[in-house]
DNA sequence: AGTAAACACGAACGTTCGTTCTGACTCTTC
DNA sequence: GAAGAGTCAGAACGAACGTTCGTGTTTACT
Protein backbone atom coordinates (compact mmCIF):
# COMPACT_ATOMS: atom_id res chain seq x y z
CA UNK A 1 0.00 0.00 0.00
CA UNK A 2 0.66 3.85 -0.53
CA UNK A 3 3.84 3.61 -3.20
CA UNK A 4 4.82 4.80 -6.15
CA UNK A 5 4.38 9.03 -4.97
CA UNK A 6 8.06 9.33 -5.45
CA UNK A 7 7.41 8.18 -9.57
CA UNK A 8 5.95 10.66 -11.39
CA UNK A 9 5.88 8.76 -14.80
CA UNK A 10 3.05 7.20 -15.33
CA UNK A 11 3.19 3.29 -16.52
CA UNK A 12 1.35 1.77 -19.60
CA UNK A 13 -0.50 -1.16 -19.18
CA UNK A 14 1.51 -3.40 -21.25
CA UNK A 15 4.83 -2.23 -19.33
CA UNK A 16 2.61 -3.34 -16.02
CA UNK A 17 1.64 -6.80 -17.52
CA UNK A 18 5.71 -7.30 -18.17
CA UNK A 19 6.60 -5.70 -14.49
CA UNK A 20 4.65 -8.52 -12.57
CA UNK A 21 5.89 -10.94 -15.05
CA UNK A 22 9.19 -9.97 -14.14
CA UNK A 23 8.32 -10.06 -10.27
CA UNK A 24 6.97 -13.50 -10.92
CA UNK A 25 9.72 -14.86 -12.38
CA UNK A 26 12.04 -12.86 -9.62
CA UNK A 27 10.22 -14.54 -7.38
CA UNK A 28 10.81 -17.96 -9.13
CA UNK A 29 14.28 -17.51 -9.33
CA UNK A 30 15.26 -16.23 -6.13
CA UNK A 31 13.69 -19.28 -3.90
CA UNK A 32 16.37 -20.96 -6.09
CA UNK A 33 19.31 -19.31 -6.25
CA UNK A 34 18.90 -16.78 -3.57
CA UNK A 35 17.84 -12.91 -3.20
CA UNK A 36 21.55 -12.05 -3.89
CA UNK A 37 22.10 -15.05 -6.60
CA UNK A 38 19.63 -13.48 -8.76
CA UNK A 39 21.28 -12.13 -11.42
CA UNK A 40 19.71 -9.58 -13.83
CA UNK A 41 21.19 -11.86 -16.67
CA UNK A 42 19.54 -15.18 -16.10
CA UNK A 43 15.81 -13.31 -14.77
CA UNK A 44 16.15 -11.61 -18.10
CA UNK A 45 16.43 -14.92 -20.29
CA UNK A 46 14.40 -16.55 -18.50
CA UNK A 47 11.57 -14.27 -19.32
CA UNK A 48 12.93 -13.93 -22.79
CA UNK A 49 14.00 -10.43 -22.68
CA UNK A 50 16.97 -8.37 -22.39
CA UNK A 51 19.23 -6.50 -20.01
CA UNK A 52 18.34 -3.45 -20.70
CA UNK A 53 14.10 -4.34 -20.80
CA UNK A 54 14.70 -5.09 -17.03
CA UNK A 55 16.05 -1.72 -16.15
CA UNK A 56 12.98 0.10 -18.01
CA UNK A 57 10.83 -0.77 -14.71
CA UNK A 58 13.41 -0.97 -12.05
CA UNK A 59 15.99 1.47 -11.12
CA UNK A 60 19.14 -0.47 -9.43
CA UNK A 61 19.35 -4.26 -8.45
CA UNK A 62 18.08 -3.41 -4.55
CA UNK A 63 15.00 -2.05 -6.19
CA UNK A 64 14.30 -4.75 -8.11
CA UNK A 65 14.89 -6.63 -4.70
CA UNK A 66 12.81 -4.60 -2.45
CA UNK A 67 9.86 -5.02 -5.02
CA UNK A 68 10.36 -8.58 -5.06
CA UNK A 69 10.29 -8.87 -1.15
CA UNK A 70 7.18 -7.06 -1.26
CA UNK A 71 5.66 -9.75 -4.10
CA UNK A 72 6.46 -12.44 -2.22
CA UNK A 73 4.54 -10.96 0.69
CA UNK A 74 1.66 -10.24 -1.20
CA UNK A 75 1.68 -13.90 -2.25
CA UNK A 76 1.97 -14.88 1.16
CA UNK A 77 -0.40 -13.31 2.44
CA UNK A 78 -3.06 -14.50 0.09
CA UNK A 79 -2.10 -17.88 0.23
CA UNK A 80 -0.89 -18.92 3.93
CA UNK A 81 -2.24 -15.32 6.06
CA UNK A 82 -5.52 -15.18 4.24
CA UNK A 83 -7.22 -18.70 4.87
CA UNK A 84 -6.17 -18.41 8.55
CA UNK A 85 -7.39 -14.88 9.25
CA UNK A 86 -11.10 -16.10 7.93
CA UNK A 87 -10.90 -19.30 10.32
CA UNK A 88 -12.48 -19.60 13.98
CA UNK A 89 -10.53 -17.25 16.16
CA UNK A 90 -8.00 -19.25 18.25
CA UNK A 91 -6.58 -22.93 17.65
CA UNK A 92 -7.95 -23.16 14.42
CA UNK A 93 -6.67 -20.21 13.17
CA UNK A 94 -3.29 -21.40 13.33
CA UNK A 95 -4.12 -24.84 12.45
CA UNK A 96 -5.33 -23.17 9.21
CA UNK A 97 -2.11 -21.16 9.13
CA UNK A 98 0.32 -23.69 9.11
CA UNK A 99 -2.14 -26.00 7.26
CA UNK A 100 -2.04 -23.51 4.66
CA UNK A 101 1.83 -23.36 4.93
CA UNK A 102 2.34 -26.71 3.83
CA UNK A 103 0.08 -26.43 1.21
CA UNK A 104 1.50 -23.93 -0.66
CA UNK A 105 4.70 -26.05 -0.01
CA UNK A 106 2.88 -29.03 -1.44
CA UNK A 107 1.26 -27.13 -4.79
CA UNK A 108 4.97 -26.08 -5.33
CA UNK A 109 4.09 -22.16 -5.22
CA UNK A 110 7.56 -21.83 -5.25
CA UNK A 111 10.23 -24.05 -7.20
CA UNK A 112 12.59 -23.42 -3.81
CA UNK A 113 10.00 -24.09 -1.22
CA UNK A 114 9.00 -20.63 1.08
CA UNK A 115 10.36 -17.36 0.02
CA UNK A 116 10.89 -16.15 3.28
CA UNK A 117 12.23 -19.15 5.09
CA UNK A 118 15.58 -18.70 2.45
CA UNK A 119 15.31 -14.97 2.49
CA UNK A 120 15.21 -14.84 6.41
CA UNK A 121 18.37 -17.10 6.09
CA UNK A 122 20.13 -15.37 3.57
CA UNK A 123 19.68 -12.15 4.24
CA UNK A 124 19.80 -12.21 7.75
CA UNK A 125 23.75 -10.63 8.04
CA UNK A 126 23.78 -8.27 5.53
CA UNK A 127 22.52 -5.46 6.58
CA UNK A 128 20.69 -2.95 4.14
CA UNK A 129 17.01 -2.01 3.31
CA UNK A 130 16.46 -5.49 1.38
CA UNK A 131 17.18 -6.89 4.94
CA UNK A 132 15.02 -4.57 7.34
CA UNK A 133 12.07 -5.40 4.73
CA UNK A 134 12.11 -9.26 4.95
CA UNK A 135 12.52 -8.70 8.64
CA UNK A 136 10.06 -6.57 8.83
CA UNK A 137 7.51 -9.13 6.95
CA UNK A 138 8.90 -11.67 9.55
CA UNK A 139 8.53 -10.18 12.57
CA UNK A 140 4.93 -9.42 11.14
CA UNK A 141 4.60 -13.42 10.76
CA UNK A 142 5.59 -14.44 14.15
CA UNK A 143 3.82 -11.19 15.86
CA UNK A 144 0.19 -12.65 13.84
CA UNK A 145 1.19 -16.09 15.08
CA UNK A 146 1.43 -14.93 18.61
CA UNK A 147 -1.76 -13.09 18.20
CA UNK A 148 -3.06 -15.99 17.55
CA UNK A 149 -2.03 -17.58 20.27
CA UNK A 150 -3.12 -15.25 22.64
CA UNK A 151 -6.75 -15.35 21.16
CA UNK A 152 -6.46 -19.19 22.07
CA UNK A 153 -5.45 -18.91 25.72
CA UNK A 154 -8.40 -16.27 26.04
CA UNK A 155 -10.64 -18.70 24.55
CA UNK A 156 -9.39 -21.86 26.72
CA UNK A 157 -8.46 -23.35 23.91
CA UNK A 158 -4.70 -23.48 25.09
CA UNK A 159 -3.12 -23.94 28.46
CA UNK A 160 -2.97 -20.60 30.52
CA UNK A 161 0.08 -20.85 31.27
CA UNK A 162 0.88 -21.33 27.62
CA UNK A 163 3.37 -18.54 26.76
CA UNK A 164 2.83 -17.27 22.84
CA UNK A 165 6.39 -16.28 22.26
CA UNK A 166 7.40 -19.70 23.05
CA UNK A 167 4.76 -21.48 20.94
CA UNK A 168 5.13 -19.12 17.87
CA UNK A 169 8.79 -20.16 17.89
CA UNK A 170 8.19 -23.72 17.74
CA UNK A 171 5.55 -23.34 15.13
CA UNK A 172 7.72 -21.46 13.36
CA UNK A 173 10.34 -23.70 13.91
CA UNK A 174 8.18 -26.45 13.09
CA UNK A 175 7.34 -25.05 9.33
CA UNK A 176 11.05 -23.89 8.76
CA UNK A 177 12.20 -27.25 9.26
CA UNK A 178 9.86 -28.57 7.28
CA UNK A 179 10.55 -26.56 4.36
CA UNK A 180 14.09 -27.06 4.62
CA UNK A 181 13.43 -30.91 4.28
CA UNK A 182 10.86 -30.74 1.67
CA UNK A 183 12.86 -28.65 -0.25
CA UNK A 184 16.16 -30.56 0.58
CA UNK A 185 14.99 -33.99 -0.27
CA UNK A 186 11.94 -33.34 -2.35
CA UNK A 187 9.67 -35.66 -0.41
CA UNK A 188 6.32 -34.89 0.45
CA UNK A 189 5.86 -37.30 3.06
CA UNK A 190 7.84 -34.86 5.78
CA UNK A 191 5.00 -32.64 4.92
CA UNK A 192 2.67 -35.22 6.78
CA UNK A 193 4.98 -35.28 9.41
CA UNK A 194 4.65 -31.63 10.14
CA UNK A 195 1.31 -31.48 9.84
CA UNK A 196 0.92 -34.24 12.69
CA UNK A 197 3.31 -32.22 14.46
CA UNK A 198 1.20 -29.54 14.48
CA UNK A 199 -2.34 -31.14 15.10
CA UNK A 200 -0.14 -32.98 18.12
CA UNK A 201 1.14 -29.42 19.54
CA UNK A 202 -2.25 -27.90 19.48
CA UNK A 203 -4.32 -30.77 21.58
CA UNK A 204 -5.73 -32.07 18.37
CA UNK A 205 -4.60 -35.71 18.60
CA UNK A 206 -6.57 -36.69 15.47
CA UNK A 207 -8.95 -39.27 16.47
CA UNK A 208 -6.09 -41.99 17.61
CA UNK A 209 -8.37 -44.70 17.88
CA UNK A 210 -11.51 -44.21 16.60
CA UNK A 211 -12.73 -40.78 14.90
CA UNK A 212 -13.77 -38.77 17.97
CA UNK A 213 -13.42 -35.28 16.27
CA UNK A 214 -15.91 -33.77 18.99
CA UNK A 215 -13.59 -31.33 20.79
CA UNK A 216 -9.98 -30.80 21.70
CA UNK A 217 -9.84 -31.86 25.10
CA UNK A 218 -6.71 -31.12 26.64
CA UNK A 219 -5.92 -32.36 30.29
CA UNK A 220 -3.47 -30.79 31.87
CA UNK B 1 37.73 -39.98 7.22
CA UNK B 2 39.44 -41.84 4.38
CA UNK B 3 40.39 -39.08 2.39
CA UNK B 4 43.53 -38.07 0.28
CA UNK B 5 43.56 -41.78 -1.22
CA UNK B 6 43.31 -40.30 -4.70
CA UNK B 7 46.15 -37.72 -4.28
CA UNK B 8 49.43 -39.08 -4.54
CA UNK B 9 51.38 -35.68 -3.69
CA UNK B 10 52.04 -35.23 -0.23
CA UNK B 11 51.71 -31.72 1.86
CA UNK B 12 54.25 -29.63 3.24
CA UNK B 13 53.37 -28.38 7.03
CA UNK B 14 53.43 -24.84 6.25
CA UNK B 15 51.03 -25.97 3.42
CA UNK B 16 48.96 -28.03 5.21
CA UNK B 17 48.38 -24.34 7.73
CA UNK B 18 47.53 -22.41 5.01
CA UNK B 19 45.23 -24.82 3.95
CA UNK B 20 43.51 -24.97 7.52
CA UNK B 21 43.51 -21.57 7.64
CA UNK B 22 41.86 -21.24 4.40
CA UNK B 23 38.69 -23.81 5.23
CA UNK B 24 38.50 -21.47 8.47
CA UNK B 25 38.01 -18.09 6.53
CA UNK B 26 35.62 -19.94 3.91
CA UNK B 27 33.49 -21.43 7.10
CA UNK B 28 33.22 -17.69 8.17
CA UNK B 29 32.90 -16.11 5.10
CA UNK B 30 30.23 -18.84 4.06
CA UNK B 31 27.81 -18.45 6.86
CA UNK B 32 27.57 -15.07 5.63
CA UNK B 33 27.79 -14.54 1.90
CA UNK B 34 26.46 -18.23 1.88
CA UNK B 35 29.00 -21.42 -0.04
CA UNK B 36 27.60 -19.89 -3.84
CA UNK B 37 28.41 -16.51 -2.68
CA UNK B 38 31.76 -17.08 -1.69
CA UNK B 39 34.23 -16.09 -3.86
CA UNK B 40 37.47 -17.21 -4.20
CA UNK B 41 38.95 -13.57 -4.37
CA UNK B 42 36.97 -12.40 -1.52
CA UNK B 43 38.93 -15.42 0.71
CA UNK B 44 41.90 -14.61 -0.56
CA UNK B 45 41.89 -10.75 0.26
CA UNK B 46 40.27 -11.79 3.94
CA UNK B 47 43.45 -14.32 4.34
CA UNK B 48 45.69 -11.26 2.67
CA UNK B 49 46.83 -13.92 0.00
CA UNK B 50 46.10 -14.11 -3.91
CA UNK B 51 44.01 -16.08 -5.49
CA UNK B 52 46.09 -18.09 -7.11
CA UNK B 53 47.55 -19.30 -3.67
CA UNK B 54 44.44 -20.48 -3.09
CA UNK B 55 44.48 -22.53 -6.33
CA UNK B 56 47.71 -24.60 -4.91
CA UNK B 57 45.36 -26.59 -2.15
CA UNK B 58 41.63 -26.52 -4.18
CA UNK B 59 41.54 -27.72 -7.58
CA UNK B 60 38.28 -25.77 -7.91
CA UNK B 61 35.23 -24.03 -5.72
CA UNK B 62 33.18 -26.66 -5.65
CA UNK B 63 36.41 -28.56 -4.44
CA UNK B 64 36.99 -25.90 -1.77
CA UNK B 65 33.12 -25.73 -1.09
CA UNK B 66 33.05 -29.74 -0.20
CA UNK B 67 35.84 -29.11 1.92
CA UNK B 68 34.21 -26.05 3.74
CA UNK B 69 31.35 -28.47 4.49
CA UNK B 70 33.59 -30.81 5.82
CA UNK B 71 35.22 -28.46 8.08
CA UNK B 72 31.83 -27.11 9.13
CA UNK B 73 30.74 -31.04 10.23
CA UNK B 74 34.15 -31.14 11.92
CA UNK B 75 32.85 -27.68 14.09
CA UNK B 76 29.67 -28.98 14.63
CA UNK B 77 30.93 -32.77 15.85
CA UNK B 78 33.03 -30.75 18.64
CA UNK B 79 30.97 -27.69 19.12
CA UNK B 80 27.40 -29.47 19.54
CA UNK B 81 27.37 -33.12 19.01
CA UNK B 82 30.10 -33.79 21.13
CA UNK B 83 28.89 -32.15 25.08
CA UNK B 84 25.70 -34.20 24.29
CA UNK B 85 27.14 -37.80 23.48
CA UNK B 86 28.60 -37.70 26.49
CA UNK B 87 25.73 -36.81 28.70
CA UNK B 88 23.48 -38.72 30.44
CA UNK B 89 21.42 -40.89 28.08
CA UNK B 90 18.18 -40.35 27.04
CA UNK B 91 16.65 -36.58 27.64
CA UNK B 92 19.44 -34.98 29.41
CA UNK B 93 20.71 -35.62 25.72
CA UNK B 94 18.64 -34.06 24.13
CA UNK B 95 19.13 -30.91 26.36
CA UNK B 96 22.40 -31.25 25.77
CA UNK B 97 22.81 -31.06 22.13
CA UNK B 98 20.25 -28.09 22.07
CA UNK B 99 21.93 -26.15 24.83
CA UNK B 100 25.27 -26.54 23.17
CA UNK B 101 23.44 -25.51 19.62
CA UNK B 102 22.64 -22.06 21.56
CA UNK B 103 25.85 -21.80 23.48
CA UNK B 104 27.99 -21.58 19.79
CA UNK B 105 25.59 -19.56 18.45
CA UNK B 106 25.92 -17.22 21.83
CA UNK B 107 29.54 -17.68 21.33
CA UNK B 108 29.53 -16.75 17.62
CA UNK B 109 31.66 -19.32 16.58
CA UNK B 110 30.38 -18.14 12.57
CA UNK B 111 29.68 -14.71 12.39
CA UNK B 112 26.32 -15.62 10.43
CA UNK B 113 25.20 -18.71 13.18
CA UNK B 114 25.01 -22.02 12.20
CA UNK B 115 26.64 -22.99 8.95
CA UNK B 116 24.53 -25.66 8.02
CA UNK B 117 20.93 -23.84 8.35
CA UNK B 118 22.39 -21.50 6.43
CA UNK B 119 23.92 -24.36 3.48
CA UNK B 120 20.69 -26.53 3.86
CA UNK B 121 18.61 -23.45 2.90
CA UNK B 122 20.75 -22.19 0.13
CA UNK B 123 21.97 -25.71 -1.28
CA UNK B 124 18.45 -27.24 -1.06
CA UNK B 125 17.54 -26.35 -4.32
CA UNK B 126 20.76 -27.12 -5.80
CA UNK B 127 21.56 -30.88 -6.86
CA UNK B 128 25.10 -31.61 -6.65
CA UNK B 129 27.99 -32.94 -4.62
CA UNK B 130 27.81 -30.00 -2.73
CA UNK B 131 23.84 -30.90 -1.80
CA UNK B 132 24.92 -34.28 -1.28
CA UNK B 133 27.04 -33.61 1.52
CA UNK B 134 25.08 -31.16 3.25
CA UNK B 135 22.06 -33.26 2.95
CA UNK B 136 24.22 -36.15 4.50
CA UNK B 137 25.42 -33.93 7.44
CA UNK B 138 21.80 -33.05 7.83
CA UNK B 139 19.86 -36.30 7.59
CA UNK B 140 22.97 -37.31 10.13
CA UNK B 141 21.84 -34.89 12.87
CA UNK B 142 18.20 -35.77 12.47
CA UNK B 143 19.02 -39.37 12.87
CA UNK B 144 21.17 -38.62 16.01
CA UNK B 145 18.14 -36.36 17.62
CA UNK B 146 15.97 -39.33 16.93
CA UNK B 147 17.97 -41.79 18.58
CA UNK B 148 18.29 -40.12 21.80
CA UNK B 149 14.97 -39.27 21.74
CA UNK B 150 14.40 -43.15 21.24
CA UNK B 151 16.61 -43.69 24.22
CA UNK B 152 14.57 -41.22 26.19
CA UNK B 153 11.72 -43.27 25.40
CA UNK B 154 12.96 -46.40 26.19
CA UNK B 155 14.17 -45.34 29.82
CA UNK B 156 10.53 -43.85 30.67
CA UNK B 157 11.76 -40.27 30.22
CA UNK B 158 9.10 -39.66 27.33
CA UNK B 159 5.97 -40.51 26.73
CA UNK B 160 5.55 -44.29 25.14
CA UNK B 161 3.44 -42.53 22.11
CA UNK B 162 6.25 -39.75 21.77
CA UNK B 163 6.64 -39.93 17.91
CA UNK B 164 10.64 -39.74 17.86
CA UNK B 165 10.72 -38.25 14.04
CA UNK B 166 8.57 -35.58 15.11
CA UNK B 167 10.23 -34.56 18.42
CA UNK B 168 13.46 -34.37 16.47
CA UNK B 169 11.29 -32.27 13.91
CA UNK B 170 10.16 -29.86 16.71
CA UNK B 171 13.36 -29.74 18.14
CA UNK B 172 15.21 -29.28 14.90
CA UNK B 173 12.73 -26.52 14.08
CA UNK B 174 13.40 -24.89 17.12
CA UNK B 175 17.21 -24.49 16.76
CA UNK B 176 16.26 -23.11 13.69
CA UNK B 177 14.35 -20.89 13.92
CA UNK B 178 15.73 -19.39 16.76
CA UNK B 179 19.46 -19.27 14.68
CA UNK B 180 16.97 -17.35 11.80
CA UNK B 181 15.97 -15.25 15.04
CA UNK B 182 19.04 -14.53 16.48
CA UNK B 183 20.99 -13.31 13.53
CA UNK B 184 18.42 -11.62 12.08
CA UNK B 185 17.42 -8.97 14.46
CA UNK B 186 21.36 -9.85 16.68
CA UNK B 187 19.27 -9.73 20.09
CA UNK B 188 20.42 -12.58 21.92
CA UNK B 189 17.47 -12.85 24.26
CA UNK B 190 16.05 -15.32 21.32
CA UNK B 191 18.54 -17.70 22.63
CA UNK B 192 16.86 -17.75 26.27
CA UNK B 193 13.30 -18.42 24.49
CA UNK B 194 14.64 -21.00 22.66
CA UNK B 195 16.28 -22.93 26.05
CA UNK B 196 12.93 -22.15 27.66
CA UNK B 197 10.90 -23.86 24.30
CA UNK B 198 13.20 -26.83 24.86
CA UNK B 199 13.08 -27.51 28.27
CA UNK B 200 9.23 -27.30 28.67
CA UNK B 201 8.91 -29.24 25.60
CA UNK B 202 11.11 -32.01 27.07
CA UNK B 203 8.83 -31.47 30.16
CA UNK B 204 11.72 -29.92 32.59
CA UNK B 205 9.21 -27.12 33.90
CA UNK B 206 12.51 -26.29 35.32
CA UNK B 207 11.10 -25.38 39.12
CA UNK B 208 8.60 -22.83 38.44
CA UNK B 209 8.11 -21.95 42.30
CA UNK B 210 10.76 -23.43 43.93
CA UNK B 211 13.66 -25.24 42.87
CA UNK B 212 13.13 -29.34 42.83
CA UNK B 213 15.21 -30.46 40.53
CA UNK B 214 14.83 -34.00 41.56
CA UNK B 215 13.08 -35.56 38.54
CA UNK B 216 11.56 -35.07 35.34
CA UNK B 217 8.16 -35.72 36.30
CA UNK B 218 5.45 -36.40 33.90
CA UNK B 219 1.99 -37.04 34.79
CA UNK B 220 -0.46 -38.00 31.69
C1' DA C 1 74.35 -30.58 -0.52
C1' DG C 2 71.36 -31.29 -4.08
C1' DT C 3 67.13 -32.26 -6.25
C1' DA C 4 62.24 -32.73 -6.75
C1' DA C 5 58.08 -31.21 -5.32
C1' DA C 6 55.03 -28.25 -2.79
C1' DC C 7 53.89 -23.50 -2.21
C1' DA C 8 52.56 -18.85 -3.35
C1' DC C 9 52.50 -14.88 -6.25
C1' DG C 10 50.99 -12.03 -10.11
C1' DA C 11 49.41 -11.64 -14.59
C1' DA C 12 46.24 -13.02 -17.81
C1' DC C 13 42.24 -15.78 -19.91
C1' DG C 14 37.20 -15.57 -21.14
C1' DT C 15 32.77 -14.90 -18.98
C1' DT C 16 29.36 -12.75 -16.34
C1' DC C 17 28.15 -9.25 -13.19
C1' DG C 18 25.35 -4.60 -12.49
C1' DT C 19 24.68 -0.54 -14.87
C1' DT C 20 24.36 3.13 -18.52
C1' DC C 21 23.43 4.86 -22.93
C1' DT C 22 21.37 5.28 -27.59
C1' DG C 23 17.97 4.48 -30.68
C1' DA C 24 14.13 2.49 -32.52
C1' DC C 25 9.12 0.93 -31.64
C1' DT C 26 4.46 1.45 -29.45
C1' DC C 27 0.92 2.89 -26.71
C1' DT C 28 -1.64 6.89 -25.00
C1' DT C 29 -3.57 11.39 -25.31
C1' DC C 30 -4.87 15.94 -27.00
C1' DG D 1 -2.56 12.22 -36.50
C1' DA D 2 1.14 14.41 -34.40
C1' DA D 3 3.41 14.90 -29.98
C1' DG D 4 5.31 12.75 -26.15
C1' DA D 5 6.33 9.52 -22.95
C1' DG D 6 6.70 4.58 -21.84
C1' DT D 7 8.89 0.34 -23.45
C1' DC D 8 12.51 -2.57 -24.88
C1' DA D 9 16.68 -4.23 -27.60
C1' DG D 10 21.49 -3.99 -28.16
C1' DA D 11 25.93 -2.45 -27.49
C1' DA D 12 29.19 -1.01 -24.28
C1' DC D 13 31.39 0.09 -19.59
C1' DG D 14 34.53 -1.31 -15.62
C1' DA D 15 34.63 -4.65 -12.08
C1' DA D 16 34.59 -9.17 -10.38
C1' DC D 17 33.99 -13.92 -11.31
C1' DG D 18 36.45 -18.85 -11.62
C1' DT D 19 40.41 -20.66 -13.60
C1' DT D 20 45.08 -21.35 -15.80
C1' DC D 21 49.83 -20.50 -16.33
C1' DG D 22 54.68 -19.29 -15.69
C1' DT D 23 58.00 -18.14 -12.37
C1' DG D 24 60.33 -17.78 -8.41
C1' DT D 25 60.81 -19.35 -3.30
C1' DT D 26 60.66 -22.67 0.36
C1' DT D 27 60.44 -27.08 2.33
C1' DA D 28 61.43 -32.00 2.57
C1' DC D 29 63.85 -36.19 1.30
C1' DT D 30 68.14 -38.54 -0.21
Amino acid sequence: MAERAAHTRQRRADGERTRAAILDAAMRLSTVDGLEGLSIGNLAKDLGMSKGGVYAHFDSKQDLQLATVDAAGAVFQSEVIAPAVVADPGVPQLLAFCDAFFDHLERRVFPGGCFFAGAALEMGTHRGPVQEKVAEFHSGFVQLIRDFVRTAIGLRQLPLDEDPAGLALELNGTLLATDASFVMYDDPSVLDLGRRVVRRRLGLTEARRNESPEEASNPQ
